[in-house]
DNA sequence: TATATATAGTTATCATGATAACTAAAGGAG
DNA sequence: CTCCTTTAGTTATCATGATAACTATATATA
C-alpha cells in the first residue's frame, strides 16, 4: 500500500515510511501483551508504573500526586483515578501532607510491595523476550 | 532504574529491556504526534486509516464493516462508531449491500477522497522525519 | 423444509486517556 | 497584612479502545 503512495509522492522513501509503521506496529504490540499481563493480576500498566515508581524513589517512601504525573507524563486527572482504585485494592496508603495541607503523600502497603514482586519477574521477562 | 532491578533478576539484560522500553516509548511518541496532526484536521488515527484502507481497496471502492474492523484490526463496535462519526462529517457513504441484507457498504465520498488527498502528504512527513 | 448455528452489525456498558473548570492552600507584591 | 497569582488535587465531561448481549439475516443440518 505504502509503495503505491510513494510513487505519487516522490520525497517519500518507502523503507523510511515502512520503518516508521512497524516501529508503531511492534511498540502497539507490546504495549498490548504487558496490559493482558498485567490485567491477569488486577493491575493496569499505569497502576504497575505507580507502584514501581513509588518503590524506586531513592531516599523517600512516599511521592505526591503531582510527581507521580510528572514523572509518568500522565494527567493528573488520571493519576487521582488511578490512585483511588490502587487504594481500594489495598495496594496504596495516601496520607496528607504535614508541610504542605494541599499534597498528598502515597506509600506503598505491604500488600503493594508483595504484589510489586510477584509481577515483575513477568513483566522484565516480557520485555527481555520483546527484544 | 531498571539496573537496580537488573541485579536482583540476575537473567535479565538491562539492554534489552532498555531497548524494549525505549521501543515502546518511541512508538507512543510517533502515535501521539500522528494524533496531534490528525486532529487539526478533524481527523483521528482510526478515522484516516478507514479513509485510506477503502481508498486503496484493489478492484472495489466499498469495503464491508467487518472487513474494515478484520484489516484494522479493531472491535467491529469501535468501526460502527467511527463509520458514524464519518459519515456525519460527509466523508464516507454507507449502502445497503446488494448481495447480503446483513451488511453495507462503505465507500469514499468526494469529500472523503479530497480530505485524504488533503492529509496524506503531512502524514508521510511524519513517518519518514520519524525514522 | 424446519430448526439450529453462524455471521453482520448495533447498542449498552466499562476502562482509561485527555482537557476544562473548580476548591483549597501557599507564596509574592503592594 | 491584604490581595493576586500560582500550585495541588479533585470533579465533570469527552474521546476512544474493549467486551457482552442483542437483532436480523444467512447457512447448514436433520
Amino acid at each position: 500500500m505504502v509503495e503505491g503512495y510513494a510513487d505519487r509522492f516522490d520525497s517519500v522513501d518507502p523503507a523510511r515510511v515502512l520503518g516508521a509503521l512497524s516501529l508503531m506496529r511492534t511498540g502497539s504490540l507490546l504495549i498490548r501483551k504487558l496490559e493482558a499481563y498485567f490485567a491477569s493480576y488486577d493491575l493496569s500498566q499505569l497502576r504497575f508504573l505507580i507502584l514501581i515508581l513509588i518503590d524506586r524513589e531513592p531516599d523517600r517512601t512516599t511521592l505526591a500526586v503531582s510527581e507521580i504525573a510528572g514523572r509518568l507524563d500522565v494527567s493528573r486527572p488520571v493519576v487521582t483515578r488511578t490512585l483511588q482504585t490502587l487504594r481500594e485494592a489495598g495496594l496504596i496508603a495516601i496520607a496528607a501532607s504535614e508541610d504542605d495541607a494541599r499534597s498528598r503523600e502515597v506509600s506503598l502497603t505491604r500488600s503493594g510491595e508483595s504484589k510489586l514482586a510477584e509481577v515483575l519477574p513477568g513483566y522484565f521477562s516480557i520485555l527481555h523476550g520483546a527484544m
